[in-house]
DNA sequence: GACGGAGGCGAGAGCGCTCTCACCCGGCGG
DNA sequence: CCGCCGGGTGAGAGCGCTCTCGCCTCCGTC
């Protein structure tokens, strides 16, 4: 655990380089309007004392600080359990990374952490946010909405049905759940069940619909409410065993989910995809391909979009970025889905 | 994606409560010396004016950050995959939190990020690093070292052997392998197996000594390298079926290779536990308690590996902190395991 | 009642950078 | 030949904060 030596500061590359501190400032942001030899001579310097610009004082006048913060609300939920939220992160990262931008991570524990949160937001600590919004009923994104921070959601926000200013990006969610249940239908099957997601959160809410999109005089019973959890999976899913023994066909709303199914139906005694066919959602590839048989599922490019939630953000804070392309403020998203047909549908 | 208003300044909150700048100074950092009629009418502006510190200005004055980096070397490995980040992560977020500081989070695409990470952490942007260095020949671990920038590791670095100064926070893999390996042998198993991790890492290569501690004279066909991965735990469990029909106990280095193991067990024909007697490593709840049999396993306690690198990082950068302990310098952590016994062995 | 000390407060310098503006110089038109 | 324009450069102000230092006040002491 050293200690930090000083370090070298934007006059003394000056002085090394025998030009004004203004000169060698202009040199490391680009160099422009600067004659050559002198960029040639700045740039030795630098190179020789290792010169590294002191991020606080460059903020302290541009006021941006290359920074992005990424809000993750309640990681005591699923999110951080399973893969999807590591993904998305690695996708943000890579964006960020290249735009030069630095990554501040947020989690939140519990309600009281909300005011922190949007007190740092406030504080103008960072250029944008990158906000996780899970539940219907979470406060925070209005919250941070409030602070006045550049903001892009990860998945639709519950309550921006109304608001135009709200920039997210999500899968399709509702399509993706309709291709899963066209595609058991295909197959011949009739008596299609479904295991809901948490559906205090949009994605569930989504797959719901899309479900019901196809199945709009479906029996109610053969939809059984669960929380996006292996355990709930296998609860809910014998749940549909006693009501509809007679069911063929199961979409679940995500892969851990329907991996519990599996494992309920084997119990069961009954065979996959024979007796019943099996679809999940996301398309975790530890999940879906170590199941036997490997999981039917729809799938859904989740580092994409943690990458174009980045872009989004940077783009919209970007002035420059914004010339180029027509639409001044960025507008939501919404990823296509694909199938993915492995053994169990 | 509205723009921020202008914030308030020091000076702003000096007129409203008619004192100077130095004592509005005074009152945020802590209020020592300040007469408390005057703390009254400065905390009363601060609230009224809704005034949150430049963090960029105090940085350039106090050349402290409250941030720390945590670096994570190539997502693309198991490390993003499975829980075990994620939870180590939150332990280190809690404790950050808890002390005002920011987590920057630096997660490196290959071995051209290595140099970026470095300069980042020598730039001196953050006061601190913890790092997970995962693979022994990673150069990343040295870099960082050198750029003088205090950290501590989580996980014992591959090189660390010789030098006093590195300071990490490991589970004791190599006791808690003998734990386990021990127990399988108190059920009266002799041929016990092990299934290694990926031994380019310190944790897989500590787990293998403690097998070895306790099985010294075992027959080495018994041992089958693998990498954490299900699939690689199935792999090599099929290759020990191969070698050694008769075996009646394995020990995995992980829960994920452990799921694998009972996969081909069971295919086998094998029961677990009467037939072969199966222990995995980590107790990720979500696996380990949802095979079937549920895994006997070597718990960690992961989210507090996590606090405990904040802590010791925190510890060593703030001087007051310091005082109050002992030791100068914060020395490594091994955290002991716990055997949870269920129902593979 | 004068003096020393301590505690409370303000003035001002300065952290390292960016950015405006004025200056200098060479080349061009009048 | 003088003035003008424009690109290249440097001087200097100032971003918002902390922190040292000196002043001023009020107490206790002889």
């Amino acid at each position: 655990m050293t200690d930090t030596a000083p370090r070298p500061t934007l006059e003394a590359v000056a002085a090394r380089a025998g030009v004004s501190r203004a000169t060698v400032s202009r040199v490391v942001n680009g160099g422009d309007g600067v004659r050559d030899v002198l960029v040639e001579r700045v740039r030795k310097a630098v190179e020789e004392l290792g010169y590294v610009p002191n991020q606080a004082a460059r903020s302290l006048v541009t006021r941006r600080h290359d920074a992005v913060a990424v809000v993750v609300a309640e990681p005591e939920s699923r999110v951080f359990a399973d893969p999807f939220f590591a993904l998305q992160l690695r996708g943000i990262s890579k964006e960020l990374t290249a735009h030069d931008n630095q990554l501040v991570l947020l989690l939140t524990e519990g309600r009281d952490d909300h005011a922190r949160v949007a007190r740092y937001l406030a504080g103008g600590h960072v250029d944008g946010a990158l906000v996780f919004s899970l539940h219907l009923d979470d406060p925070l994104p209005e919250l941070i909405q409030r602070a006045g921070v550049p903001t892009v959601f990860g998945g639709r926000p519950g309550w921006s049905g109304g608001r135009r200013d709200v920039v997210y990006v999500d899968s399709d969610n509702r399509g993706g759940a309709r291709d899963a249940v066209r595609h058991l239908a295909g197959l011949g099957r009739t008596r299609i069940a479904h295991l809901t997601g948490a559906l205090d959160q949009t994605s569930a809410v989504d797959r719901l619909d899309g479900y019901r999109d196809v199945m709009a005089d479906a029996d109610p019973r053969l939809i059984a409410e669960a929380d996006f959890t292996p355990a709930g999976g296998e609860r809910a899913m014998r749940e549909l065993l006693d009501r509809c023994p007679d069911l063929d066909a199961v979409f679940a709303a995500n892969d851990l989910m329907a991996s519990g199914a599996l494992r309920v139906l084997r119990e069961s005694g009954r065979r996959v995809p024979d007796d019943v066919a099996v679809i999940g959602f996301d398309d975790l590839q530890p999940v879906a391909e170590q199941t036997d048989p490997p999981l039917t599922t729809v799938r859904q490019d989740i580092e994409e979009m943690g990458r174009l939630m980045a872009r989004l953000l940077l783009r919209g804070l970007d002035p420059d970025h914004r010339r180029e392309d027509t639409p001044d403020t960025p507008s939501s998203v919404v990823l296509p889905t694909t199938l993915v047909r492995r053994g169990s549908a």
